[in-house]
DNA sequence: CTGAAAGCGCTTACAG
DNA sequence: CTGAAAGCGCTTACAG
């Protein structure tokens, strides 16, 4: 890259000028429009831009510290509002000097981003929703900042979790208690790590409580409303519905929703649904039916990975914290108690 | 803020020997433990932190030019996914070397953000959902960076908008062509720029096409699920409601959706509804029922921007760049042709 | 009107 | 084991 004696040199004239012309000061401070002109033929030939460190280095721009979110915006992209308002609620709730920043990525490809290899960049990264590619990376210590790990497990690491196995442990539950012998469940094509993990949970905890399920009636799906609906679509004509459905994400249960309400299955009395929640909670809400879901604690999570930047940037987290949030059960007319 | 030579002076040593304990160097540069040590205390007496921003110009790490998104996280935060998608595909589309990132904000405080009165943090804003505040504070010219009106219009900015009066007109059109003489209207309370000119511009067309809409049935609503169900419920307890219903949101629709279905109220057959849509197409597709909307181009609009933001790096943007894109009507359940 | 010089806060050879 | 010095790419008094 050219540098500001770059462009001095190749305009014959001196660094100051070209500060000077480059900054929009050259009237002000009265260059010869001749000059002028030859500094921004140079800038224009050499293709130079005014390096931004350098300029904020100089003009004293220290800024505050920086908390970056990342988070890959692939089917996930619809949960980032939920956790980016809860990060940014705490960072108001406890007036932290600190900008926050989202950085988008894509799975398995965390290793790119130069603002973890860079230490320099950001002062903390919160990182959601990695691939397992993603955790080794990160576990190789590639990392020269500050991580705190959303809803992931590693032991060298801050880390903030939903206490997912509990919770499909409880929505199992449910299910048994009502007596059903039969669940069927969608889950999220693929091998993300949390939705894996929920579905196996769940379906750990169905084995646990006695209840069948014919792996005939574990559907995988995309993750979308459209997968979702396909799902339902492939159950209903599987035929011998069971009266019980599991789904590993809300919008999958919504998609499916809109396929039991057109083929005139009735929920709950034919089919109760529980789901788990990782859109806002008021999204299942005002569905029909309004969907019963574990719902995860974005916010509260959100507001625990906040904590531990602060100490973090206080200096006072010395050990990895490892916190982990409950989920809520939220009785919907999808499954009422 | 304490400086390395601070630091150097508080613990009797020089200016490298800090640099190389701070950097965690001290065993494999063999400093003595006694030193390192009063290094360590000097750090923490002081609160010293290393700026960042010198280490990078030291560390010639200049870093790609980085556009922002500025977004602010209200009741328009479920916008933010989709949004953020159309720029990261085209981005992606266009192989551009940039980094993408979200600076959140609050409305009227758009002025406080640094990142945009300082010309050497971000290289381009794009910003979203500006207040007539924002727009007074970016009028002025005190933002230094080059900006990208997101849906709002200034003549010196470069600017993004969706064609919402013709689509509004179209949408009153369609109603008008049912035979429709009375028509109800939810929209967001409160002054937000884009609503307001959405309403008001259905609510013009209207005129023009000789609906009569009482102002009564122009209800105001909290912008939520809850606020489109509460404003159904207004409507429902005021009776003699018109078959025609406009919505200036999805989410709103949404929520009022749910209180006519529980009401069973039947769209369409005993009320229609169009609204604008917002958020992602497959949201109001899957509905119970699917809901007609106005669909905001937030993809195109999301192109167009990154189009700009390569012009601009580019310096091939002399004159602002007003780019208008249409959106398109998705005709669901709740409305059809 | 223009340029030489100082210095922003670091890191990194290099010397001892 | 430690320190003096150079230099990253700029901007800004200051001198002329």
């Amino acid at each position: 890259m050219p540098t500001i004696r770059d462009v001095a040199a190749l305009a014959g004239v001196s660094i100051s000028t070209v500060s000077i012309v480059i900054n929009g000061q050259a009237e002000e401070r009265q260059v010869a429009k001749e000059t002028a002109l030859k500094v921004s033929e140079a800038v224009k030939t050499l293709g130079y831009k005014p390096n931004n460190v350098a300029r904020r280095l100089r003009s004293a721009d220290e800024g505050k510290p920086v908390i970056a979110l990342y988070w890959p915006l692939d089917y996930r992209a619809s949960f980032l509002a939920r956790i980016l308002v809860g990060l940014q609620n705490e960072v108001k709730r406890r007036s932290l000097n600190v900008d926050l920043v989202v950085c988008t990525y894509t799975n398995d490809y965390l290793y790119k981003e130069i603002g973890l290899t860079n230490k320099n960049r950001y002062n903390i990264a919160i990182i959601g929703a990695a691939s397992a590619k993603d955790m080794d990376f990160l576990a190789s210590s590639k990392s020269k900042i500050p991580v705190i790990l959303f809803n992931r497990y590693l032991e060298s690491f801050h880390t903030v979790r939903s206490n997912d196995e509990a919770s499909a442990f409880e929505a199992a539950s449910i299910f048994a208690k009502k007596g059903h012998k039969r669940v069927a469940v969608i889950t999220t094509e693929g091998s993300a790590i949390a939705t894996s993990f929920r579905t196996q949970s769940f379906l750990n905890a169905c084995r646990e409580l006695k209840m069948d399920i014919d792996p005939s009636m574990v559907i995988k799906a995309e993750h979308s409303y459209e997968g979702g609906a396909n799902a339902a679509r492939k159950l209903i004509r599987r035929g011998n519905l069971p009266k019980a459905l599991f789904c590993d994400s809300d919008v999958l249960a919504i998609g499916a929703a809109k396929i039991f309400n057109q083929e005139k299955i009735n929920i709950p009395d034919e089919l109760e649904m529980i789901s788990f929640g990782l859109l806002g909670a008021d999204t299942t809400e005002y569905m029909t039916p309004s969907i019963t879901v574990v719902s995860i604690p974005s916010e509260e999570m959100a507001s625990e990975s906040i904590a531990i930047a602060e100490s973090i940037l206080n200096d006072t987290a010395k050990e990895p914290i490892h916190a982990v949030k409950e989920p809520q059960i939220l009785y919907r007319d999808s499954c009422r108690i």
